[in-house]
DNA sequence: TATGAATGAGCGTTCATTCAT
DNA sequence: AATGAATGAACGCTCATTCAT
């Protein structure tokens, strides 16, 4: 056989796995996953498991990879849609959120790497990270030469800030919906339309 | 025995479980606790434990409570310290970062109750953040009467952004510190500063 | 204090526990009795219940001993309202099941030192058997010498006979309660009278 | 290795749980039946175990099944011994007796799903308790026709009441065994043949 | 490469009984 | 006599990982 053939085959596995754990994950959480289910859900015995990923924690940061890809990409897409820097930043934050509402699951493994310091956490995942960063500080500077944003302001420690804020404002959301839904002034949409105020006004 | 003497000692009983459990979470984290240790550490016997809690959960929550306490009186104490709301609200973000640099446990619990939606959470600690939260509105409106806060913004959702951005800020802080101490031009100040900055000039 | 009313303020309390414990087995079951509900439904500390019985099985046994004294009256007055001897019979097993069906604890008390092989079985409790066997017995002689009952039988052994068959009657119609109302052709007093067809015609 | 082989060895292991369980039950009985011991003498991983029962419960309710189908093979060769209706109750009521006597336990086991409503009764033991209901209508059936039998009573009634009674007597054979030994007219034999003899002489 | 049987430490919780006061 | 805090063995069950085949 073919070394391609077998990497690709190797390759199909992989995802097979990844595809059951996910399923797995959307279904119970991210913290009851378990190797029997995604043993029974893959089709692959629970040692094959093994041969693929080293341990069940090498499986959720290959998830948690995926997921941050994927963010990266739903950003990529809300940038290009937009000509202007503020706009530009508003639809980031605006694709941050209609991510979470959209992938409940991917927005948690994300958060659930910058929450907690994992010890699993690989080059390759913090260098999407990385290029989040990067594609905002290049908004940023854009709009710093447009001179829509104060140029005072270092961009990556705003990329940097913007990032921390964005995740925390999400966070929010996710867990006081309840609260929030339950408040007559209150909505989603305009605690999400504060925080961006907010967050443009002050860079100006 | 009087009265009195009992529930003292009841009351230090309590404080030793709680004691406990806060040393060994100290030093393996919050998700390792387990009530073996916690009866070996309060020389206890492990039904003992369960005179003084229902369950493992409710040390954890009690913990929390503990937590949030402090950070409730640490967000006081900060306030009065200082005579013009802006300055306040600059307090009350700097002592959140004290609060966690000193105490990362308590803030680690604190962050616990706001990320995941315990069903444990009790009246009691929804109490405390909401004058955590009720602290931070009157602030707000004390700015917005001096002029210093921009007037148009509703002062409760404002709490909640701030809120929602600082425990963002504060996390990003503690996930990326090596990040952030490896960096030439960032530090921890760094940060916090640029989002104070941002915060402030967003709420003129 | 005189001793006769310590004795009653004893007799008092020991009664309080009985109470508490039966109506909680009322409750719960048999078989999910414990020691904490039982000081908490008698008001009294959990170390004064081992003054009064010295383990929760005697606590069982007490009210097994009820339940079989209780189960006695009702037979002799099932037994007083009849004059003829197979009608006496046939009133004993009907109140049986009345007994069954009104105290569906206490029989389960009876049944449960039926069945299983209690090494805490008192004297005193297997007098209260034995009363009954002699009710059935005198009975059975009655029988016998009015020609009613076949008279090769022996009397005590046709007793235990009895109790044996009907025991197990009982437990059938609670057991099989479901699969009785379902069956179209079946009804318990169906079976009851069956059984009691057969026991009488069996004796003649 | 063949899959045959496999299933063989599958099969042995599941064997070899249920004959430590039934071993340890002897010893101590019914209730204080527990998963380390089986562990122990099995020489299985606790683990282990529930990879071929899913609880304790089954292991109890595979045992039941085991007694009840012993217990109907017991019953078919009794009947097959004789070849009228009559002196095939006959039989069946003594197999049922030696059964209780040279397996305690199992009877224990048959009695012990008969008295308590249990949950985890399967369709495949019901299945079982059905054959020996059938076996026995049959019976009834063909002493009707012989006109061994009252031809009024309903078979299925009939056999229902039999059942009630049988099992009955033989508790209180097993519980009453010291009773029955001292007492001087009494024996297990006695009994046994003083309630088939009632219990014929009923349905004539 | 693939299997899946086997492991066994680990967990949270219960509860009858004891005993110092 | 009365208390109730304290005990600690016991229990059923889980699950990531290993390893002989």
């Amino acid at each position: 056989m073919p070394k391609e053939k077998q990497t690709t085959k190797k390759q199909e596995k992989y995802t097979l796995i990844l595809d059951a754990a996910e399923t797995l994950m959307k279904k119970k959480g991210l913290y009851s996953l378990n190797m029997d289910e995604v043993s029974y859900f893959s089709n692959l015995a629970k040692g094959t498991l093994y041969l693929y990923f080293r341990s069940k924690e090498e499986i959720l940061a290959a998830l948690a990879l995926k997921a941050r890809i994927l963010l990266l990409a739903h950003f990529e897409k809300a940038v290009l849609n937009e000509n202007q820097p503020i706009q530009q930043l508003k639809a980031i934050i605006h694709a941050n959120y209609t991510f979470l509402k959209n992938n409940p699951l991917y927005y948690e493994l994300v958060s659930f790497y910058e929450i907690n310091d994992r010890e699993t956490e690989t080059e390759e995942m913090s260098a999407v990270i990385l290029r989040i960063t990067e594609l905002v500080i290049g908004i940023i500077k854009n709009g710093q030469l447009a001179g829509e944003i104060d140029s005072r302001i270092d961009p990556s420690i705003l990329s940097f800030t913007m990032w921390g804020m964005t995740v925390g404002i999400m966070q929010l959301l996710k867990v006081k919906a309840a609260t929030i839904s339950n408040h007559p002034n209150l909505s989603e949409n305009i605690v999400l339309d504060n925080y961006i105020k907010v967050f443009l006004d002050g860079i100006k």
